[in-house]
DNA sequence: ATTTATTTTTAGATTAATCTAAACTTTAGT
DNA sequence: ACTAAAGTTTAGATTAATCTAAAAATAAAT
């Protein structure tokens, strides 16, 4: 049994994000982009990653995780979004300073450690960002989400995530008060630019651009008793 | 600005032991047998820790650590030895446990992380294994601790901490309720092979062997007044 | 269907970290 | 003082991970 390097990790990691969000094998070029590297780098690790079983490679094709890659990729997410909640939730940090030291610890190796910390936490279903954390088994939990963006006016929804993860759009988010559980209602929508008028929470109103509309997550609500 | 890998810090790290505990330049043989590697790889090391100025290497003579090499290993104490508080206090990890897990978060790098670590903890001064906690400018608290083995017949002590770290020990003085904060009294001392009857926590008596004595620190206690 | 552009792979080099074997220096024993 | 032993360094190779430049394959455009 090879062991596995932080890199190979990181590219398992790429790889399994690229899969899940264009949902079909993922190309050289995409994974070099993703790893912030040279496509030359990445199809020499590419071939290593075949060799050792992780993932389905054919020249010139793409790839795609095999069964033993995507549950070591499950598993790297699961730690990384743990690491996160743990940042947010013990340590006072903010939603936009967790990602860059979870990158850090998502590679600590140590299964013992990863429940225990699950179990300190209270076992959360999403992390700060409303990411779905996966369960020791590698079972995600789904939500109906649908971008801000998709709400007509006269409809309400609640923040339940975001589409980008940038820490300047999270600090953006928090100056607004748009945090994750906020209630927002959609007033009014300028056919112009896309831009909408927000009610917060049912009191003072805002104006957010179609970016931060179309990055911002809701679950629809039914409209206020009030 | 250079940047430091995991390995150099492990390797400033073993020189930090050799130098502290012997308190002389370390060799490079006790520092390849400190990393359980060869003398000619640290040979290599040595150069280029040598070139990045964080030790004092001449050839044929032995190292020690320049400043800013002896503040980094001393960071790594303490974040090591902050984790190992986390692992024990937080997390429900046994003594024998915590060490191997601290190898690995030992390397996260942000100040703040351990920073704000070290608050969440209550700002500890001794880790699980009673061994002192730098303070983020470097300094250590010192306590007149002795061998359990240098105490006389009749003297009381108690436990503060363990010269030797390996699982088995540990988890033969948690089997016989030998963990920090026990009282302990010398009750008898066999000349034969230097075993000790102890009254623990002035309740039931244990007969140790000297190499158990001689691997247990103790602060030395005025007499019980039962 | 050719040509052009894009994508991907290979070739050849580089750096960190390691190894074994050989050479060299220092220390210890007679 | 000389020789043997121990300790340390160099020489030469290897592996992971990366890079740039060049070649090859695929996709797009005329
Ligand atoms: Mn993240
Ligand atoms: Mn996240
Ligand atoms: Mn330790
Ligand atoms: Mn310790």
């Amino acid at each position: 049994m090879e062991s596995i390097s932080n890199t190979e990790e990181n590219y398992l990691k790429a790889i399994f994000k690229i899969c899940e969000t264009d949902d079909r094998a993922a190309s050289t070029n995409a994974i070099a982009q993703e790893m912030q590297t040279s496509a030359a780098s990445v199809s020499d690790m590419l071939k290593r990653l075949a060799k050792k079983q992780l993932i389905h490679y054919e020249k010139w094709k793409g790839v795609t995780l095999t069964d033993t890659g995507s549950q070591l990729a499950t598993n790297l997410v699961r730690k990384h979004r743990l690491w996160e909640v743990f940042l947010k939730e013990k340590l006072q940090f903010t939603w936009d300073e967790v990602h860059e030291i979870a990158e850090q610890l998502e590679h600590i190796r140590s299964p013992k450690l990863i429940e225990r910390l699950d179990q300190f936490l209270g076992h959360p279903k999403f992390d700060p960002h409303g990411d779905p954390i996966p369960d020791a088994d590698g079972n995600f939990s789904y939500r109906k989400q649908i971008p801000l963006s998709s709400l007509k006016p006269g409809e309400t929804g609640v923040i339940v995530g975001v589409q980008e993860h940038s820490p300047t759009f999270l600090q953006y988010l928090d100056r607004m008060k748009l945090v994750l559980g906020t209630r927002v209602r959609v007033m009014e929508q300028f056919e112009y630019d896309e831009s909408v008028r927000l009610r917060v929470n049912d009191a003072q109103e805002i104006l957010v651009s179609n970016k931060v509309s179309q990055n911002l997550f809701v679950e629809k609500a039914p409209p206020s008793s009030k």
